[in-house]
DNA sequence: CAAGATTATGCCACTGAGTGGCATAAGCCT
DNA sequence: AGGCTTATGCCACTCAGTGGCATAATCTTG
């Protein structure tokens, strides 16, 4: 009813994760929107987190955040998609880094890992890896966050192989290159999903420039997954677990 | 009301997908169930090609089937529950498989491709092929299948990571094994799809044999994606596929 | 700066998925 | 056959998500 609806909450949390353009300089309009939209993940992150998602229902955000259910569906399009901003945002700015890559001559792998890295470090620094925490954990222990999230994360796949195929020309006949971008997009993701699980585990040091060291220490291992994963000769000496 | 609800869909259609268990030989109570649920996936897999997926309410296909729709969520955890029934039966046989072949000392890779083409051949030679078509025909154009598709794989790819940690050694360092074991884990499953993807694209032949032989094609591509997949020169000579 | 065009919001009613409780009927066991 | 177990049906309920329409805020133009 009165005229200042989110306002009150979140009140100073201007910055936001707008891949491209600078926040202020914007119509007043649209920043309204985002910060409406910036309250209600914020929010959302939180009252997940203390009573689960489950927990909460959609009503009760919305009046938490001071704002009408239909509004929060203009601004996500499920309650899943509120607790995923986060990696949404990452993966959107991975496709915006990949849009403008110039070409290479090495291994695709490695300018997609590339890619992601730059990703990484484009992410607000204020509040970011705080919010993909919360986001991961809550992923976690719920499964229709997850079952978005992976669903979230093929459309993303399939736009970056769509990307790919349009902007850097693969070796060898047309057949086998889609097959060799599909692949190597998906190994990406495994690498990914890999850094992100270790990241979200330990108990603190949770800093883009971790995950990013995370997302390179799993890619170099791929190719010891696919080539060297050998299964032991059933009793072979356990020399194994000396190494970490 | 009258006694015979799920007896007038699907009468002699008897042929069901229990891995293990004889069909037959069952208690009657058991049969009954199995029925239902059976014939709760074919209508549901007709009416949704029929309709589409939105198209169809829990409520029609329940009425189809003369079940009341507390019993539907007895038999399936969701709407989208019952229209991956193929889905779900293929990948439980593979974990069924993975559980009880014998340690090998090849590759971990070239294990759990096998137990996957060993599960396709365990599917029912009579309808599965038609379901499993259908089901995937509907999932790529039902987001909220797609979306349990993957979590439902996800969950499973958990699951067979975990088998294969407690049966089977591999050399090196435990943390390094447990990487290389999930990530050739996603490495099947990529190759899965891939194969899927095809499968299900092409315009007749959708025979397990084919799916196998699919598979096959698309596990032998992996060492090519990872260490082949190279950005041309731009108009170099497509030599690069040779490798192989 | 006022008036009109845009566009976001709130409110209301509605559909449809999914759940819990309880009575009943079917299959099961002895 | 009679009692026990278990599946089913029915009813009422919660909650996610949507469409329509009136209102109010922002933007634009003269």
């Amino acid at each position: 009813m009165t005229p200042e609806k989110a306002t009150a909450t979140a009140p100073e949390r201007g910055a936001g994760r707008a891949p491209e353009a600078p926040v202020a300089a914007l119509p007043l309009r649209e920043r309204k929107k985002l910060r409406t939209r910036q309250a209600l993940i914020d929010t959302a992150l939180e009252l997940f987190g203390e009573h689960g998602f489950d927990g909460v229902t959609l009503d009760r955000l919305c009046e938490a955040v001071e704002v009408s259910k239909r509004t929060f569906f203009r601004a996500f399009s499920s309650k899943e998609d509120v607790a995923m901003a986060p990696t949404q945002d990452l993966w959107a700015a991975f496709l915006d880094v990949l849009e403008s890559r110039p070409p290479d001559d090495g291994r695709l792998l490695a300018l997609l890992a590339g890619t992601l890295t730059e990703a990484i470090d484009r992410m607000p620094a204020d509040g970011w890896a705080e919010r993909a925490l919360a986001s991961r954990r809550l992923a976690a222990r719920t499964p229709s966050m997850d079952a978005h999230g992976l669903a979230f994360c093929e459309r993303t796949t399939r736009e970056a192989v769509s990307t790919v195929t349009r902007r850097f020309a693969l070796d060898g006949p047309a057949a086998v290159a889609a097959l060799h971008t599909r692949l190597a997009v998906d190994m990406l993701v495994a690498a990914f999903h890999q850094a992100m699980d270790g990241w979200v585990a330990q108990p603190s040091g949770h800093t883009r420039a971790d995950l990013a060291r995370r997302l390179r220490t799993a890619c170099a291992e791929l190719p010891g997954a696919l080539v060297g994963a050998r299964l032991g000769r059933a009793g072979g000496r356990p020399q194994g677990a000396a190494g970490r």
